[in-house]
DNA sequence: TAGTGGTCTAGACCACCTG
DNA sequence: AGGTGGTCTAGACCACTAC
């Protein structure tokens, strides 16, 4: 692959197992484009992906730093900037669904608008509950325009976003979430086997592919304080 | 200041003034590179920022697009990705702070971890309820070593990054936050003048400075419903 | 003042998409 | 096949920090 992504891979390990510690002052770049052979314009690429992940941080004039670590990513949190309920974030996780919903109509304003699609095209809506490891994860209800991709039941049943790379190359690249919390209603609450009015945290997302069309409107509520979602974030321009 | 920041404000205004149309194609990058007579690296690294910004995408072979607009940042929706309750988040609006509790005292084992102090350095303890625009926003909750910086109720009273900034040349630059939904206690449900077990989303963020030190520990929560907050996603390496 | 990271260049070649 | 964006280079100068 490109020399960049090498020594991004290579300065992360050595991160990651401490051979720079926490804190340390790293290397400059003077010295990595001469360790790696590389133009220090493609070093620099690769430290500005570690920047961008939170590991390292530069000071013009002094030098680049390895951040304190924020502790590790712990099962309990989940980041808020990946997909949601995939492999991605559950990995070696048994992930299962119960089919709540499934049928096709045509869209209301609100999915008209969040899915730039007209109102005489017809969308999928599906309602699950996601189950990791035997415990009840989420409920999910989502739109899908039918131009997408043709969907049914054995399909829902395990990852809709596999099946979408698979049939019709179509990666997620990009999302809009909002998130709020919200009481539970009837339907919420009976899916989550919670009380009904009890607090649940709500994420609405609309979903691009790398073509920048939006191919999903989906709403997923989760039990209070069972579920906390983590998310870091870097202001330095 | 710097042509790539010039350039990037430039495209900027023309996509946000319609000059570059939704889900239109861009000129190529050798166009604009003679337009703005930069090389080709300095105009990508504008391109860069308006990538990372989710206003355009770039596909290799192919070109690079506008984004289709996923509407304005409404006044409803808090960004979740810079700080919050503050002037970024609320321009021209007026902020005020009703102080609950100010105090000081040693750290108890959560707030040594997420500090990375000792148990025998002091910490200010405060409690504010947050108003805007004569409105109830937040209350929060909010840990800082005293060794940062001495503060008093005055500066409770308006914003502390404002003060931190001006007194210790010191800047938010990261941080971490955890997301979840819980029931108000009855400190929060008083403060936010909701009833007791009502949902309230709660943000608890440990927050950075530019030399990487973690500086605060805080929790804010908010009434259900009233706040939403957005975040946008870009995946796309 | 010395050393570090940040910006910028002109030009080459590669990877990918579209006709 | 032609055109686009992506990667990469060697070298120069600027901005900032630390001493």
């Amino acid at each position: 692959m490109y020399k960049y992504r090498q020594i991004y891979s290579d300065i992360k390990k050595n991160i990651l197992t401490n051979h720079y510690r926490a804190g340390a002052l790293l290397p400059t770049q003077e010295f990595f484009s001469k360790k790696y052979d590389v133009s220090r314009i493609t070093l620099k690429k690769a430290l500005e992906l570690l920047e961008k992940e939170g590991l390292i941080f530069s000071k013009q004039g002094s030098g680049t730093y390895v951040r304190k670590q924020i502790g590790d990513p712990s099962d309990e949190l989940l980041p808020l900037d990946l997909p949601i309920g995939t492999t991605h974030t559950h990995r070696d996780q048994e992930i299962k669904s119960k089919i709540l919903h499934f049928s096709a109509r045509l869209p209301n304003e609100e999915e008209q608008i969040n899915l730039s699609i007209n109102s005489n095209e017809p969308v999928y809506e599906y309602k699950r509950v996601r189950i990791i490891n035997n415990k009840i994860y989420s409920f999910e209800h989502t739109i899908m325009p039918v131009s997408i991709v043709a969907l049914d039941e054995k399909v829902l049943s395990s990852s809709v976003y596999d099946y979408l790379g698979r049939e019709v190359q179509l990666q997620l690249t990009d999302a809009r979430r909002v998130i709020f919390a919200e009481k539970a209603n009837k339907e919420i609450s009976n899916a989550l086997k919670i009380e009904e009015n009890d607090p649940v945290l709500t994420i609405e997302q609309v979903a691009y592919d790398q073509n920048g069309h939006a191919f999903e409107f989906s709403k997923s509520s989760f039990q209070y304080n069972k579920t906390k979602f983590v998310l870091d974030i870097h202001l330095k321009k």
